[in-house]
RNA sequence: UGUCCGAUGGUGUAAUUGGCAACACGUCUGUUUUUGGUACAGAAGAGUCUAGGUUCGAGACCUAGUCGGACAACCA
């Protein structure tokens, strides 16, 4: 059935040309490949990607490649490679060899002097300045320049020159000697090679030129034999280059394709807005919480199959598109309510006295883990006659289709007995301090015998055996919808109040939690321990709240 | 005033390649429920950007237009 099911899912159009690749013989097997520069951590959009390329892959029975994108030392570092597999094996895929653009420098170099040598690439002594205004407009053609004509031999002496740091950073640039009139921007004298003397974080001193990602990418992929070479839309322009070198090098054919990038409601996407949110310390690094990075989700609770469901069902196409968050939501609470245990805590609480229990009485209370997993198995709770429940839970004139606790109502206190509110006792201020109330013995939970029926279930934690912990209440980042599409800087729209710190009065079980273990708190939403907790203070960050329907109602009923 | 890419319910993705638009999320109604969660049942919501054309028949093909996006980093 499951299959079936699949197997009537229609096809993206990367799999639509990949099926036809390998039914018409162009590709006897498919090789894909990740390629994420290391200058930042991976966040929801890059899942989007990875999804696809290992995904397809997978499906297929071919192989992905991992490939750092490492041309560009200066913004690029160690701790961001380590994090990108980190994420990556974390969202459960294995790459089948772990490659970087670096690896293949050497190589890289001996192309540029083929193209020199084939008389279609020279060094170019003019500043960026220049370069630029030589090129031209997306409307008018660009124009040559005096070093465009320089011989093979000069050529070839200065590309020497370069590598072996006889020249300043930045006076010298090599060219592909193309069409500076081409329509197509890229196509006009694109540089190969720029002059950096930046450490690079693999091959060191080695090497003072660096080449640019169009002449790296496509000469990687086809080093390696990719078959499918997938990237987002605005390389579009880029693959009449791409193709350009492979061509003229006589190299492997891989072919790109390109695919619209994942655009979240309520966040931001870009690599260097969230670095910027790091640096400047709106956030408290790379994996705070509310990230779209992925060990930020990671850390706020989310799962790797919620995350790897939701690529699933956002789909793969060629149109600008703006996934509403919800969504993302839906596919967390659908895992988490299959895998997380539940538990009692209560946030904002209110003292119930049970009047009619036996004094010093203690009863062990069996509760289920999961109601969505027999094998979850069961825990104990003490009760003993005195406990908290949310101040929410309780209404002095409550509406009709409030079902929780008023005076004279009766509610079930989850997994121990129905109890009928008889009083309140208020302070000087006039808030209430205590609910009385009284329980039916015959309706203790497994062996109700008193035939009650109520409307309601309220959640609770013991008076005495209960911890305070510290949750994490975390709200979208962002207060519009698409910050990317604003007017102005786009951190005048950051949220301020998407972190709500509050004390809650937790069952006992929770001490025995682990970091990264997630949790259902009954009525209230998924959260999960923080690796910040110590012993003595737990931290929860709340992942996501359960869907509220009375939330929803009451605030159109009561206002 | 250029080239390229795109346009299907509120959102996203489909439509077996030309046979009167489907699925999911969201929204709304009910039922069940010891979570106002889950599960289940049901409903509303688009006639496919516009105008022509081809065709017995067009969301799909053609032409023109409109709107949106990308392209002028020694970034990737």
């Amino acid at each position: 059935m499951e299959e079936l099911k699949k197997e009537e899912k229609s096809l993206n159009f990367i799999e639509e040309i990949i099926e036809q690749d390998l039914k018409s013989g162009k590709n006897k097997s498919i090789l894909t490949r990740f390629p994420p520069e290391p200058n930042g951590y991976l966040h929801i959009g890059h899942a989007k990607s990875i999804c696809l390329n290992f995904g397809v892959a997978q499906k297929y029975g071919g192989k992905t490649n991992l490939r750092f994108d490492d041309t560009n030392p200066s913004t690029e570092e160690v701790e961001y490679v380590e994090s990108i597999k980190t994420d990556l094996k974390w969202l459960g895929f294995s790459w089948a060899n772990e490659f970087y653009a670096s690896d293949y420098f050497d190589k890289l170099f001996e192309f540029a002097l083929i193209l020199i040598r084939k008389g279609l690439a020279y060094i170019d002594d003019s500043t960026a300045e220049e370069i630029a205004s030589l090129k031209g407009t997306p409307t008018s053609p660009g124009k040559n320049n005096v070093y465009r004509s320089r011989s093979i031999e000069e050529n070839e002496e200065l590309f020497f020159g370069m590598k072996n740091g006889e020249f300043p950073e930045g006076s010298k640039t090599l060219r592909a000697k193309i069409d500076m009139a081409s329509i197509n921007m890229h196509m006009r004298d694109p540089i190969l090679y720029r002059i950096k003397y930046a450490n690079h974080h693999r091959t060191g001193d080695k090497w003072c030129i660096y080449p640019m990602y169009d002449f790296a990418h496509g000469q990687s992929d086809a080093i390696e034999n990719i078959t499918h070479s997938i990237c987002t839309l605005e390389f579009v322009p880029h693959r009449e280059l791409y193709n350009w070198y492979i061509n003229k090098l006589e190299l492997f054919p891989s072919k790109q394709y390109e695919f619209a990038r994942l655009n979240l409601s309520y966040t931001i996407m870009s690599k260097r807005k969230l670095l910027q949110l790091v640096n400047e310390k709106h956030v408290a690094g790379w994996d705070d919480p509310r990230m779209p990075t992925l060990s930020g989700m990671r850390r706020r609770g989310y799962s790797s199959e919620a995350i790897i469901e939701f690529c699933d069902r956002i789909g793969i196409a060629k149109r600008e598109n703006l996934i509403d968050v919800s969504l993302l939501e839906f596919c967390v609470r659908e895992h988490l309510n299959k895998s997380a245990q539940r538990r009692m805590v209560v946030f904002d609480p209110v003292k119930v006295v049970i009047t009619n229990w036996p004094k010093g009485k203690i009863d062990a209370l069996t509760c289920e883990n999961n109601p969505e997993d027999e094998s979850a198995g069961f825990r104990e709770i003490p009760f003993n006659g005195e406990l908290f429940i949310e101040r929410e839970d309780f209404m002095e004139a409550p509406p009709k289709k409030f079902f929780r606790l008023a005076v004279g109502k009766q509610v079930r206190l989850k997994s121990a007995y129905i109890i009928t509110c008889n009083d309140i006792v208020k302070d000087s201020s006039g808030a209430i301090q205590e609910i009385h109330c009284t329980y039916v013995p015959e309706s203790r939970s497994g062996s109700d015998t008193s035939g009650i029926k109520v409307q309601g279930t309220l959640h609770w934690v013991n008076s005495e055996n209960s911890i305070a912990v510290q949750i994490n209440q975390y709200d979208r980042l962002f207060k519009v919808e698409n910050p990317s599409i604003e007017e102005g800087d786009f951190k005048n729209y950051i949220n301020s109040e998407s972190l709500n710190k509050v004390t809650a009065y937790a069952e006992l079980s929770l001490l025995n939690s682990e970091v990264g273990q997630r949790f259902q708190f009954l009525r209230k939403g998924y959260y999960c321990l923080d690796k910040d907790s110590e012993n003595k203070k737990l931290i929860f960050n709340r992942t996501v709240t359960l869907k509220d329907t009375w939330g929803q109602i009451s605030l159109i009923d009561i206002g």
